[in-house]
This record gives C-alpha cells, structure tokens and sequence, in this order.
DNA sequence: ACTTTCCGGTGACAAATGTCATCGCGGGCC
DNA sequence: GGCCCGCGATGACATTTGTCACCGGAAAGT
C-alpha cells in the first residue's frame, strides 16, 4: 500500500520541524513538501502534487483558505484540510465553502491529527466539535458586502474621513454604513462594532 | 553527565506534543514536564523542579512571563526562557526585565531551541536578532502608569463613561490621559493609540 | 406592476470625543 | 525653599461621531 503523501505548511518553523518529524513516524504517512508561506505552499502543491495539504490557517502571503481555494482549483484530487491556533466560526464557515475537508485547532495531538489526515484522505470529513458549535450558535453575517467592507476600513481606527476616502464614499455614507452594521451588532460604536466582528470571523 | 531536566510549558497539543518528541532525541535533554496552561506550568515546576522552564507567552490563565516570575521567585535555580509566535517588543523587554534567559520566535527549528535551552543551562542568554532590533528601534514607553492604564481600558472600544467607571475615575480625567496618551502616541485617536501601543507592546 | 432590498447620498440634530487652559495636591530633586 | 512632574479634576470649546429621516436609482423577487 503506497503511503498518503502530505504537504506541510505553517510559517513556524518549530511546528512545522516537529510535525514533519512525528508525521514521519507513521509509516503510512510520508512528508513530501513543507512550505512556509501561502505563495510557497502554493508553489509546493504543484510541483511536488500531495494527497493531503495540510495548512495553518494565518501565513503570511495568503492565508490558508485562499491557499485551499486555489490548490482545488489546479489539483482536484488533492484534500484539504486547515490547523489553526485561534479559531473563529467565519473562518470555519469560509474554510468548507472553500472545500476544504477537516478544520481543527492546534490543540489536538499529534496522533489525532494524522488520524485526520487519513480520514481525509479516505473521502471523509471533520470539524473540530467545539469550533462547529460556535459557527452554528454564531449564524451568518447579518452584514451587506459594503458594511463588511467598510468595517474592515475601520479596523485600524481610522477617522472617517479617512475611511471615505479610501472606500471613495461620501463621509455620509460611510457613516450610514457605520452605524447600521454597529445596530446589527449590537455595538455601541464603531470600534467594537469592528471587534465583534472580528470575533465572529465576519470580517 | 546528567541530562538537562526541561518543562514544556504551551496550550497547543499538537506543538507541546511534537516539541517533547524531538527534544527527547537529543540524549542530554529530557522533558520532565508538560503543560498546556499558565498555571499548570507552575504547578508542574513546582513539582518537577527542571532545570529549565521553556515557556509560551501566549497561554490561558496566566501568560509566559508572568509564570516566569513566579518561577524564579519560587526556583531561583530554574532558568526560563520564552518561546513566542508573535514577538512584539514590549513583550521582550517585560521577560528580560522578569529574568527570563532567552526570548525566540517560534519560526526557529527544533535544532535550534535545543541549543538554546542548552545554552540558557550554561548560564548564557539569547534573544532573537529581530526582536531585539525592534525593541531597540521601539525605545521606551512614554506613556505614564495611569495613561498606560487608561489605554489598556480602551482597549476594546468601550465609551469614555465605561472606562471612567471601571477606572474609578472622573471623565474628564480619563478624556485627558487618552488626549494626552494619543498625543505622545501620535496617533490622532485613542482607537489608533491603542492599536500602536498594543504593537509596541507598551499595553 | 408592485414590493422589497441594497447602494449611495444629503441634511439635521444630539451625543461623544478631542483639545486646551487651569486648579490643587503631593513627591522628588537641586 | 523652589522647581518639575504626575495625579485628579473641572470647565469651555470645536470637532467628530452616531442616529434618524428621507431621497433616487438599480436589481431582484412576488
């Protein structure tokens, strides 16, 4: 039986060392390509053509979703699945529209997780339990693209001049925008407008 | 030779677990200890007393640099040192001022910690080039214990009658200390001074 | 055809915020 | 003693912001 062959990519070089040495143990497993960047991970994927992609959800480049969305595109029979350190239920939710098969945190083993590479890799499917109830208990973004979007101009505090200027909005508008995607949120201003938002993986 | 007695202090399993594997082939370290939360780690100290402690900075409960103050008030012998994901110079200013022996970004190999902890054992000490350049190029907080104080009640966006409440404070008092904190800041909100402060490390 | 929803905008008004001057108090420092 | 600085507060003022009402157009569903 030819083993399941696996690409590695998380930009922390002790993580992705350590992994590549334990998933190496397993003799039904074999490490063929690590990367640490999303271009890079990319660029792994087609030259070196794994079963399973397994990819930290923040990299620098491109996170991990576009990574999964891209590698489907150019190779369908390669699976996809997303570690992350800190989860957030848009993320969850952006990862399996994404086809991405199995989403789990960092805090499972070693041993759990090549156990989720095999079940992926055999067609199966996986959500960390406790990241599927937040998504579930969290529902879908009550927010229109444009008040998404804005709001993400407003994450680094931004006055809203600033704001308008590089959405080429009227200041007006933008503060309409604003202030329905706080009601929404049920925030009090803008700022943890943003935050919760964050929280949410809505941004 | 007696081998070098390390605990493993990080939430995340799939790190923790891998760390421990590879730092067990190395013949003269041996992981005494494992745990996945602030205070577990100085639980774990206490009972295991290595020889040194390798510490997240970010964990539940209480974070890397706060366990190692305990630790070296508790276990003078204990040296520790921080291994960190996302290393802002602040951070490593607070550790070095804890006694922390070396501070490393988590994108070092296994290879490389283990010298590390071999040399933070000798005696010696090592932080990061990069962070060290940051911290150097970020100078010193200039803000005053209650700016700093204020700020960080800012920090996720409350009102000012909120941060006024919680900091028992006048709100003209606290509008002042964000004012003048934003202007020593340069930032041209408290928003954007939190954002910058948070970066610098100085909340 | 009618209704609904989103986009983009304007104007007006109240509330929150930023900025400045000023005060008294107390602790260091020269 | 005199000086500087931080703390805590107050008042005044201009600006920014949040909120609401309302408009017109475009797209989509009934």
């Amino acid at each position: 039986m030819t083993p399941v062959r696996v690409l590695l990519a998380d930009d922390e070089h002790l993580i992705r060392g350590a992994l590549a040495a334990l998933l190496g143990l397993e003799d039904d497993l074999v490490v063929v390509a690590e990367a640490a960047s999303g271009p890079e991970a990319l660029a792994m994927a087609r030259a070196h053509r794994p079963d399973v992609a397994v990819l930290d959800l923040e990299m620098p480049g491109a996170d991990g979703v576009s990574v999964a969305t891209a590698i489907r595109a150019e190779l369908p029979d390669c699976r996809t699945m997303i570690v992350t350190s800190h989860g957030r239920p848009g993320h969850l939710k952006r990862a399996l529209a994404a086809g991405v098969r199995a989403f789990a945190p960092k805090t499972v083993s070693a041993q759990r997780l090549a156990e989720l590479i095999r079940t992926v890799h055999g067609g199966g499917r996986y959500v960390d339990p406790e990241l599927a109830a937040d998504a579930i208990s969290a529902g879908d973004s009550p927010l229109t693209a444009r008040e998404a979007e804005v709001l993400e101009l407003a994450a680094d505090g931004a006055p809203i001049a600033e704001i308008a200027e590089r959405a080429s909005l009227s200041p007006g508008t933008v503060r309409n925008y604003l202030s329905s995607a706080a009601t929404k949120l049920g925030a009090e201003n803008r700022h943890t407008a943003v935050r919760l938002a964050r929280e949410r993986g809505w941004v």
